[in-house]
DNA sequence: AGCTATTTATAAAA
DNA sequence: TTTTTATAAATAGCT
């Protein structure tokens, strides 16, 4: 903008293209703070250079966590409001409330992850986050019931194939024919020693971690192949 | 910047706030594409106008999305990097270990949220997301008996001021002298009926929802108002 | 929304 | 990086 006018494309010359990146960073910085005074708006700005490195700004009122908070409800909803058309009313509050309800619980997460002195819960927000963990873990036990239900009785049945399988081996056996054929379907040997109860909760550093030795690893099997369904 | 030197300071009228906004706020996101080409950094803006309007920018490589997520990995990543000094491997692997995590929690959310035909958890998942959740409430049951504890504290401490308060004026009525000005704490007078006892789970549609008439909603006073620190 | 008189931002050089 | 300085851009106050 000065001695010269500028092309829009990147500048080549990488000593150039530094020197700009630090003047035209502070002047978009500088130009975002006084729109933020002058408007009052909220203004956050997230900026990687070219190799990487991260430079943030956010206006005075309130923190880049908040923002972000406030842009993810914000951005959903107008992703949201063009999806359902049938019920636009229900449909749009229930939206909001499921936003609300993300948020607490990445500020829950925020609180149990973070630097304990950088964010804090209301007693309110506690009581409501306890509760909803209570409901999931409700939920996730029953799924845990009803997959494991699944997978004894897809053992059960291989069981009841292997034997019939034996049987006519035996029989094959005895009558002395070679060369039949017999489909024995393929089987997963699982580990059996497995228990289901409550874990110990001292000792464990990151508790969400899937370990693949886990002694109570039920089996192989991938929920997405059992079919099981609620 | 034309006509008149402009005032630092939040612009009163609001028509011209509003023409001020618009042309400011398109001068801003333009400067940021310029320095996005010119210098090729990846750039986001998010701006809330003063009536809660979002609008946001981002340069042409990638989506906001993208780039939120880079900043939080990258901002995660330098606030650890500041507290921890001493062994910058671990620090990596665990900042890993955290993000994997965080990924089979919001693995979790969609498990419960979303459609259910959407998407499955296999039972190892469900085992580390259970055990995580009662950690979680372990956690957030001690920070609740804790916040109590001092709010209890805090309201014996305004109880033993006020009996204070309340003996002073009788001394005063007493003595009948007049325009005695004595200084009663501003208080609260906090709804005394809640229970803290474990929530019954059935006809909660929304749990995490923090509904402003809860009986045992404790008191008016926020966390940040406390001070509490653990 | 356009139009200018000015103020700002900044490219090149040091 | 920061400063200087000539010049390009942005924009405040009006229509």
């Amino acid at each position: 903008m000065a001695r010269g006018k500028v092309q829009m494309r990147r500048i080549e010359n990488p000593v150039h293209r530094q020197v700009t990146f630090c003047k035209r960073r502070a002047g978009l910085f500088k130009k975002a703070k006084e729109l933020s005074v002058l408007c009052d708006a909220q203004i956050g700005i997230i900026i990687f250079s070219s190799h990487g490195k991260l430079y943030e700004l956010v206006s005075n009122n309130g923190t880049m966590d908040d923002l972000l908070d406030k842009y993810k409800t914000a951005s959903g909803e107008a992703q949201s409001e063009g999806s359902e058309t049938n019920q636009p009313q229900d449909a749009e509050r229930e939206a909001m409330m499921l936003k609300q309800e993300i948020n607490l619980l990445q500020k829950g997460m925020r609180y149990m992850y973070g630097t304990q002195t950088t964010e804090h819960m209301n007693l309110e927000e506690l009581h409501a986050l306890e509760r909803y963990l209570e409901i999931w873990m409700c939920n996730i036990r029953s799924a845990k019931m009803q997959m494991m239900f699944h997978e004894i009785e897809s053992l059960k049945s291989k069981e009841g194939i292997l034997k019939a399988a034996n049987m006519l081996l035996q029989e094959t056996q005895i009558v002395e024919q070679q060369n039949v054929p017999i489909d024995v379907p393929q089987m997963v040997v699982a580990d059996q020693n497995g228990h289901f109860g409550a874990p110990h909760i001292a000792d464990i550093v990151n508790p969400l971690t899937v370990y693949s030795d886990y002694s109570y690893s039920y089996s192989g099997f991938r929920g997405s192949e059992m079919g099981y369904s609620y």
